[in-house]
DNA sequence: AATGCGGGGTC
DNA sequence: GACCCAGCATT
């Protein structure tokens, strides 16, 4: 394949075709880097609202640095992969000690959160630092255009897709656009299912369009393992005028974040004093949970260890919960 | 190299 | 119900 040309079609695509998105306006270190960290595993969609009220809150990384880890993840409320806004956090006050953002991809990746992919897409965009992005859609679309069919769940895949990339991104004018136009291309023409070929800049250099391969083979990825069943039991006071809340762990689903005190199994804790108000299912990637929240009217006593418990009143705004527990407690102040 | 980590959208 | 998403940290 001539990859002069496939580079140079990309590039020139993604010039006439990019999406409007914020931090493409003025593409500066800080506005990409908050965007890259809310985009990782997060459809533009699902997350725009986040990154515009974390822009207006933060609008620079000192405001970002200056703010209370538990104002990051109020405003991370509901996006998922919490990690990510305590690592945004840390690398903002990183940022700000060192009076200057990094300059080249391998600083950017000394930071927590960011890995290959997000500096690699930061130092190209904002540096033109030719190192390419390899994500979802980047593996989409050289699965297909080079007709690779080993597993993308496979480091060495990853790897492959990789140097495949770096060969090309050599051949780019601006290497940001090269890299933007890889993606946008997966996730606008080159999409999972039913691709757009006929609105397809590599088109001719497609191996499976030009073979009349079938796209919907492409790229090959193995099973994800059977989500784990769960059932959890949460505690809710109705009558009193704060919400207890109990700070979880700081490993597993929902690390740190703060609960409604809960216990897990098939039996509540609660049954015999409670009264089921809500009961659901919330699927997460890897785990199916069935929650059942219980109203208990007054916590009577409270539970013995103090230390990690949090009262919480309700004529403010509460920690950020988990997305069941938010629906849950907003809808009762809503009453 | 494998695993765990959220939540929403689509078909 | 299955799959996907501007991946990373940990083990």
């Amino acid at each position: 394949m001539n990859d002069s040309i496939f580079t140079q079609n990309i590039e020139n695509w993604y010039v006439n075709n990019k999406r409007d998105l914020p931090w493409r306006h003025n593409p500066k270190p800080y506005l990409v880097w908050l965007a890259e960290i809310v985009f990782q595993q997060t459809q533009i969609k699902q997350g725009m609202g986040h990154y515009k009220r974390l822009v207006e809150a933060f609008p620079t990384v000192e405001k970002l640095a200056d703010a209370s880890e538990d104002d990051v993840l109020k405003l991370w409320e509901g996006l998922g992969y919490y990690a990510r806004a305590r690592n945004l956090h840390k690398a903002a006050k990183l940022i700000q000690s060192n009076d200057a953002f990094p300059k080249t991809g391998k600083e950017w990746e000394s930071l927590p959160g960011i890995g290959p992919y997000t500096a690699a897409a930061i130092a190209s965009v904002c540096a033109n630092e030719p190192i390419a992005c390899v994500d979802g859609n980047v593996m989409r679309v050289l699965s297909r255009t080079h007709a690779i069919s080993d597993d993308i769940r496979a480091g060495t895949t990853q790897a492959l897709m990789r140097k495949i990339a770096n060969e090309k991104i050599q051949f780019a004018e601006h290497p940001g656009n090269f890299n933007q136009g890889m993606m946008e291309l997966g996730a606008i023409i080159c999409t999972p299912k039913k691709p757009n070929c006929n609105a397809c800049p590599v088109q001719h250099q497609c191996a499976l369009y030009n073979n009349q391969l079938d796209p919907s083979l492409y790229p090959f990825k193995s099973k994800a393992k059977p989500r784990i069943k769960r059932h959890l039991h949460f505690a809710f006071a109705s009558n009193e005028p704060f919400v207890l809340l109990r700070r979880n762990p700081e490993k597993g689903i929902w690390a740190g974040l703060y609960l409604l005190p809960f216990n897990e199994g098939k039996e509540s804790a609660f049954k015999k004093t409670g009264s089921l108000v809500k009961k659901g299912k919330h699927l997460l990637s890897h785990q199916e949970i069935h929650y059942y929240i219980w109203d208990i009217k007054t916590w009577k006593l409270l539970p013995d260890d103090h230390t990690d418990y949090k009262h919480a009143p309700l004529d403010k705004p509460l920690p950020a919960l988990p997305v069941p527990l938010k629906k849950f407690v907003d809808a009762f102040v809503n009453l």
